[in-house]
DNA sequence: GTCTATAAGGAGATAGAC
DNA sequence: GTCTATCTCCTTATAGAC
């Protein structure tokens, strides 16, 4: 066994302990969200101490950047194993549907935004906005050839329906059906699709 | 003139402080949220001592459990000075338009349950909860009318209708909007409120 | 009732031993 | 690389003078 192989079994465990990390990042930041969120929780929810957690990340804006990084990274991935021959809103569905479902297990919410710091300080995530932007050209192109195709109301702006696609992945009424309604997931998300797609009327 | 007449004066005063705090209160809280929030921020914004403000409010929770019950208490005078010729959903679209104007005038959003120790903390206050219950009922009313007459989804749960509703009345889509869109208020306004309703196709 | 000054505790980040 | 102990700053809330 060569010192390269010493290296590359070391770097993978360490590795796998980030992954350990963004896993934990990510229950505490869906249960208390991003200010209440302290590096205590995090390093706590992992079993290792702070310092320990600082090794691997330099700060908490960065720790929460790359956990949200990786949600990106999800969607994306989703997308591009989308069946090609789906319409444009038959993706947009799909992609909502995995986002609720992402949500209800315990992950986190698109658009963690809510928050205007929080928004402001992933706007100065390069790496983050590099792949936020490759998302919304995706969906951007969707929702415009869904009005094209007239499978989206052509009479509302783009801007409309994508924003309000977006606060779709993240709305509260998700959490209030969890927690006061009798539904199923699966049926939440049935809901949840329909009202965004065909309004309340 | 007698001590009542002065009694009454600076009670009157003192009336006007505290609504001068409550103002100031709703501000800060609609542009950096609960958690973000300081004493000192409002103390500043209405130009006295963090100390003063304690004589007035007790605490910074029953100050924020004040100021979202005075918006509870627009809304609630809002519904009752409605024309009731108006059929439930000319209702809800009403109320909800009313909401969205006063978010987009810096006021507060409902709901500003997004995190949920502020739910907690709001749950804990009976007064306000005694107004959102009050304001709830009301709402369901109108939702089980509206799909009892044919003009809600009748196929969607009561529930999932309510919350959605409310949902929309603190919906991130609207700030996007607001700043990256060129619309106007009323653009704005009138395009959130045919997305509830109609949906996105 | 209003202020200046301060207590008390929490949270991000780090020093330094092992 | 990991830990214990600590620094520093910020925030809620109050003591005490006027």
């Amino acid at each position: 066994m060569s010192i390269f192989n010493k290296l590359s079994f070391k770097n993978q465990a360490f590795k796998l302990r980030e992954h350990a990390i963004l896993d934990a990042t990510t229950t505490v930041l869906s249960s208390k969200g991003y200010d209440l969120m302290t590096m205590d929780d995090v390093a706590g929810a992992v079993g290792i101490s702070k310092p320990s957690l600082y090794k691997h990340f330099k700060s908490k804006e960065e720790l929460v950047g790359e956990a949200l990084i990786r949600l990106l990274d999800g969607a994306l991935e989703f997308i591009a194993g989308l069946d090609s021959s789906l319409n444009p809103v038959q993706k947009l569905e799909a992609l909502l549907e995995w986002a609720l479902r992402v949500r209800l297990e315990g992950g986190l919410p698109f658009l963690p935004s809510t928050s205007s710091h929080v928004r402001d300080m992933l706007m100065r995530n390069i790496k983050y906005m590099m792949k936020v932007l490759k998302l919304n050209r995706q969906l951007e192109a969707c929702v415009k050839q869904g009005q094209e195709q007239g499978l989206l109301n052509a009479a509302l702006p783009t801007d409309v329906i994508l924003f309000s696609y977006y606060a779709r992945t993240c709305d509260p009424a998700v959490e209030y059906l969890q927690k006061f309604s009798k539904m199923s997931t699966d049926e939440i998300v049935a809901n949840m699709l329909k009202v965004c797609f065909q309004g309340l009327r």
